[in-house]
DNA sequence: CTGAAAGCGCTAACAA
DNA sequence: TTGTTAGCGCTTTCAG
């Protein structure tokens, strides 16, 4: 049924190597050759079988896309997740790579990526939601599969990171409060096994010292819930607060219900900062001040960063840090 | 470097394809042979090529996600999206196909599609995001490729549909309404070329005559603005509005706005249902009564569907639809 | 039950 | 410039 190179061969009097030649665009081919063999590809409606040069070549012209264990269960439904792949797939628009979104058996991601790769399934990794002293990570660097790691610092031969400067955002952050005259702001933190809220964590202290502020802070976890729960714990603990800075946009919407409920006005009794500048932070009353994460320009960047290490056989930059900015919104 | 059958072969002292048999669980092999076989395996590490495998086979092992032309940009950026392909991935898990997610070049996904059927990168198709009246379907059900449309009735020997039950969604809202008392009952409906769109009009339109009351709408997009510019206008040219039924939640969220502006109460003044339960339903206030889409099982039977038709030839099923459910908060 | 041979569709080498 | 030969790694005949 489907056409292959031997029938365009036969149907345009060439040899295969002809047609092969033709369809590489190779220039050694006779201008009437080419222009015979190609009408006839047209003809029989000849597409070349991907696999069988996959096979020849040695290279699946695959990306994986692989979250890690951790998150495996909820990552995929976070809004995170649909700007990273709306990077990735924009990024690979154009090329002839495919992106392979495997969700393996198997509970950790290192033996899922280390078996497709030496299926020859995939050429490379994108790997998403590793935590911070995730072992996959060292897994990952032995196992010598080109990977950009998204939101970890990694560095190697074979692994890059990619992520966005959460310090500087949360820094930005808290200076914008203290700089409209505030001075006991609370942090709102999500847990501490993933990076970026370590980060963010360090740049609002930082921030506060460097200030001669006294931080406060609670951990939880980055849900709504735990946002309330946090928030009302501060008020409860530190009822001389002002502003509050969460980590993560859902906690700050569960901080202003928070607030309500303890009869605070929000910006006025209270200033209310987020991150992540998820849709929702537009929509919520009042809107929120947050800090705006480049998540698709990390996607398109990561892609982009890992298509280059498969063209050039390198990495031309293993840390790619992306700017964060402030938005100002009501809330704050 | 990588190791082949071959190599087995020879190390275990066997032919290439007692290796092969073995592999393939071929009830046909000496227990002892097969255990020096699997040990050979394990010690050398092998695994098989895939790319090897699909080409002998003649076929990819892999299912191609695709975005219909009309939302590609868009499209997947919705929330919509994360609880699909959660589905899909959740369904293929435990699989051997993997996803595929192409964003080939081409702006629309018929050529696509066919293209990479043809070069045998993918076995079958799941489709996103077409429009009521989108010429892809025809080419698509021409194409003869296996292929599972989410959100559209479709039947077809190689196409078959997977929706949710939107028009009885809508009616179970609005009947709600009804019963809490509410006689006039606006709809803010958005395009009229989403095919759940047009089943979501229907169904507030349907049961509004059934009841002998007036059906009331306004169209526009899908967004907030939308929505609470719709709702603006419902106010101005119907102001004995007492519920208003929005096509979808963040229109709802546009009209939660656009009453507080005008001074009306939620839930009090003005019932508002929206449609979806998208996450920003339960976190906005007051938090939406709205209808329960189950997108996720809608992933999962999507993949589940065609990974039958793969194995089996043949639909089992060519319409699948699954119930929606109102979800009662506080907005009505 | 095991092994040898052929070929899936393509491309890299060489020869004509 | 074009055609021939060999082989990527695997599985499917068919003899042994």
């Amino acid at each position: 049924m489907p056409v292959t190179m031997r029938e365009v061969a036969l149907a345009a009097n060439v040899s295969i190597q002809t047609v092969s030649n033709v369809v590489n665009e190779r220039p050694i081919v006779a201008d009437d050759t080419r222009l015979r063999v190609l009408s006839t590809m047209q003809r029989l409606g000849y597409q070349p079988n991907a696999l069988a040069q996959s096979l020849r070549a040695n290279r699946a012209q695959t990306i994986g896309l692989v979250f890690a264990r951790s998150e495996r269960r909820t990552f995929v439904r976070k809004p995170y997740l649909n700007e990273l792949l709306s990077g990735f797939a924009d990024a690979t628009r154009d090329t002839d790579y495919s992106l392979l979104m495997h969700s393996g058996a198997d509970d950790d991601p290192a033996p899922t990526i280390r078996q497709l790769y030496q299926r020859r399934r995939i050429d490379a990794v994108i790997l998403v939601g590793v935590l911070q002293a995730d072992p996959v990570i060292q897994q990952v660097v032995a196992s010598a599969v080109p990977t950009v790691v998204i939101d970890l610092p990694v560095q190697g031969d074979d692994v890059a990171g990619v992520r966005a400067d959460y310090r500087a955002g949360a820094a930005a952050a808290v200076r914008y409060l203290i700089e409209r005259g505030h001075t006991a702001i609370g942090y709102l933190g999500g847990t501490l096994d993933v990076y970026s809220g370590l980060e963010r964590r360090l740049g609002y202290w930082e921030t506060m010292t460097a200030h001669g502020l006294r931080s406060v802070e609670v951990s939880g976890g980055w849900s709504r819930e735990d946002g309330c729960l946090g928030m009302m714990h501060l008020l409860e603990q530190h009822p001389n607060l002002t502003a509050v800075f969460a980590a993560a946009d859902p906690m700050a919407v569960g901080a202003l219900e928070a607030a309500r409920a303890a009869g605070r006005h929000v910006p006025d009794d209270l200033a209310v900062v987020g991150f992540n500048d998820l849709e929702l932070a537009a929509l919520v009353t009042p809107a929120l001040t947050t800090v705006h994460v480049p998540v698709y320009e990390l996607g398109i960047r990561a892609a982009e960063l890992l298509l280059d290490r498969l063209s050039t056989g390198h990495f031309t930059d293993t840390d790619i840090i992306l700017p964060t900015h402030l938005v100002i919104r009501r809330s704050a």
